[in-house]
DNA sequence: GTGAAAGCGCTAACAC
DNA sequence: GTGTTAGCGCTTTCAC
């Protein structure tokens, strides 16, 4: 069936588009008469407004875009679900896009969302960023940009994010509490500035005890997967004096270590104690149940989702931009993992 | 910066709108000199086309919408994963909306949907879905539906499904096989296609194997948590002849019903078997692992894309629709929850 | 090779 | 109360 459009329901009635378009969206000063033939019409005639129409002429979208770099990541799950919320109450929608950790898809996504019209962009950047011209040219745009999870201070925006150096410090003063002096981080790739800041609070916190910083008992990931914490933790399984805890930067690699330790034969928490970050569902499911740092990820995405609408409604009204950067706090769950047996 | 129109590019070079949209669009006949200056203007002025009009002038949006029941279920980040692939490979965008198993929501999320103008729509249905009222509205405004996991054979349009029926009715074979002959089977919601395969294929394999049915051994889900799955394992594990098996309609059930007999100090599968459905990731981590039903989750993202996109083409160019019914298969994955120990 | 003009479907200021 | 008119930004046929 052909879509009906205002002219169709006008010359079905003899009158001018204007009346209709006013009928259907009940104007003050229209008679109750012909409010009622055009509504009835409408409904005949299977009436939808023409979206692109409508939004040429008001120029405004109400769809945002998303770029994560992985939508299989639970923690993206969480956000995403915080965004949704957020924006399907005030009648947006939106995009998704996956940058696969790569910075030129981060660069053609972003590119392709913005062609489509966006009104703006909720980001969190792939590993491999480092340049943000890309978001900068967005925002010559007029399209707002906002950052969350994985930032960079080198874009003015706002942002939000996880408090990372906290978290990492609170994970590892945890081990160190204990008593536990020889503790090793798997850290992440180096641009992410939540990876940094995640090793910059595993240094404060061994500063903080007064314990030395061992070079030999830092690696660092380039993926981030189960195999890279069992590939790193093995070689320092293989240290003539091996760390006695692991902090290691994501769920996923502390998974992966604590598989190499039960190939060894190792038990956890007793041989090594371990804990992991953003505290994934299965880290309460496992056995030994892993230790880990929650991150907000729900929240993010809703508070996210807030400062772009205001950015968004700030351009409309042709107000200045406020940018906020918002640090949300990262909480340890301690279980089994990281206990240290009480009589060891 | 205000966005330039083309009007602006024209009138700083003293043209015509046509001339610089024929330019842009490197035109056949249009002199080198005019192109090279339109296009310097073009990059001088952050010339970017405003998507809407373009849209609204070629009646194509190449946005297509997707709804789905909770995006924290790995499955669907699986399918969303699919869908994303071939999408954006074909310029495609993908509007991503929640119904949260709600029929009310999912109403208003596809009208909200239908009114951001997406080219087509790919469903998979709430739990609470028996009317598809909401998406044969859609269907005669020329929006093409394509279903997916949760399908309805009310609606007239093409699906991809996994093969529930063939799926239960393996995992309850390989059960049987290993000779047990008390199989119970906590089976999902009343409504959804899946689920009702799912306990027909454990009926099937039953008879199949010349055992009875036995009603006392089959519990209806309503929220598939893990929660109901421990809840009913309880009630099968206190019958005067428990079960020697159990068939979860989905692994967080099957996950809950392991908590239970772990709980009461059985052990798994000494002295209860337990195979799920969905084969999420977290079946090989635990410990037993466990067995589960494999869904082509990612394929059938593919496939129903390739479908839409398919109807999409066929509508643009006014040739019938053509629907078709994609049936992938599952895979059991057998791991240790399910393995009749050798003596016993 | 380029301009003029119509129109995609809708809204809104301005008439009367 | 309703009609007229002028666009939103772009594409495309038809002139010249």
């Amino acid at each position: 069936m052909k879509r009906a459009t205002l002219r169709d329901i006008a010359q079905s009635l003899g009158v001018t588009v204007a009346t209709v378009s006013r009928a259907l969206k009940n104007y003050p000063d229209i008679s109750k008469a012909t409010k009622q033939t055009v509504l009835a019409a409408a409904e005949r005639l299977h009436y939808a407004p023409h979206p692109m129409a409508v939004k040429l002429r008001q120029q405004a979208y109400k769809v945002v875009g998303v770029v994560i770099p992985d939508i299989i990541h639970p923690f993206f799950s969480d956000v995403i679900s915080g965004i949704v919320d957020v924006m399907e109450d005030l009648g947006y929608h939106i995009i998704l896009s996956q940058s696969n950790e790569s910075y030129e898809k981060e660069i053609r996504v972003t590119q392709m969302l913005q062609a489509t019209g966006v009104d703006g962009l909720l980001v969190c950047l792939s590993n491999e960023t480092v340049d943000v011209g890309h978001l900068q040219a967005l925002q010559e745009y007029d399209v707002p940009v906002v950052l969350f999870d994985k930032i960079s201070p080198l874009l003015e925006a706002s942002s939000v994010v996880t408090n990372d150096f906290q978290g990492a410090y609170d994970a590892v003063a945890h081990l160190l509490d204990q008593g536990y002096t020889r503790v090793a981080h798997i850290k992440g790739p180096p641009h992410p500035e939540n990876t940094r800041q995640r090793f910059a609070g595993y240094r404060a916190a061994l500063a903080a005890y007064g314990l030395p910083y061992r070079a030999e008992y830092v690696a660092e990931c380039t993926h981030v997967t189960q195999d890279e914490g069992a590939f790193f933790n093995r070689q320092f399984m293989a240290l003539a004096e091996p760390p006695e805890a692991l902090f290691a930067v994501t769920d996923s690699v502390a998974i992966g270590a604590i598989t190499a330790l039960k190939e060894a034969g190792w038990r956890v928490p007793q041989d090594m104690a371990v804990i992991g970050f953003s505290d994934w569902a299965v880290c309460r499911l496992l056995e030994p149940s892993i230790s880990s740092v929650s991150q907000p990820g729900y929240d993010i995405g809703r508070r996210a989702s807030e400062l772009l609408l205001r950015e968004i409604r700030q351009l409309r009204e042709a107000l200045p931009l406020e940018h906020s950067q918002l640090v949300l706090d990262a909480r340890i769950q301690i279980r089994q993992s990281s206990q240290r047996p009480v009589s060891v």
